[in-house]
DNA sequence: CTTATTTATCGTAATATTGCAATATAAATA
DNA sequence: TATTTATATTGCAATATTACGATAAATAAG
């Protein structure tokens, strides 16, 4: 049914997912990779980074935005993006515990 | 389209959004989760912890393997799935390379 | 060989995602 | 006020995802 059965799992499941989601498309990685190596957060030119349409781009940063991996302030006629660290702090709690697991565990158990 | 641009990324881009989407999903979060706490990977019982038919469980499994986040071995009647520590390896080294980034930048730039 | 048990696959319905052209909105400037 | 500039929203077509019942496949047990 393309619809998830988001109230079988727990909110941290749920929010882990929508978070990793937010980065499962090629085009949303470009973008945080681009926010992460261009030195203050000239955003509008993600646009002309990316190879897709101004619209298509738009709503690559709102579901980035909405996610909470950045946040955007107005600037006079354009808007500035960047990475919002409270999203990539979650997500580093996750793979933090997954990689405390990971050692401890010989995992080649089959 | 529903169709992404894959061809318009890099290998590494693409790479990664495909294992980032793989976790996109609150069941498999929770898989990931169950073999992570379960001390040898007894596997079939996922389909009894997650509370989703067992079709649509082999689904996410599947999903998860072919991310190269997890992967599974006949024993018997039975399948034994269990992490796959490469892909998980490959998500570290961007999620550390952003933590980098991170801590050089001083973020709240606007 | 037959019957359970376990997992995968097929088919399908409901919904979500991706991408873009067209258009709207909102601020800056002339 | 009119025009430019930058970004968001709408609407829509093509495709992908999620979920599950029915069924297949493969091994173990009787």
């Amino acid at each position: 049914m393309g619809v998830t059965k988001t109230a079988s799992f727990t909110n941290q499941q749920n929010e882990l997912a929508i978070l990793a989601k937010a980065l499962g498309h090629p085009a949303r990685i470009a973008i945080i990779e681009y926010l992460l190596k261009v030195p203050h957060c000239i955003c509008g030119d993600i646009v002309n980074e990316l190879p897709l349409a101004q619209p298509t781009v738009s709503q690559h940063l709102k579901e980035l935005k909405n996610a909470g991996l950045i946040k955007g302030n107005i600037e006079g006629t354009s808007i500035c993006y960047c990475i919002d660290e409270v999203g990539f702090k979650k997500i580093n709690t996750f793979f933090e515990n997954i990689n405390l697991h990971l050692d401890k565990k010989k995992i080649d158990c089959c």
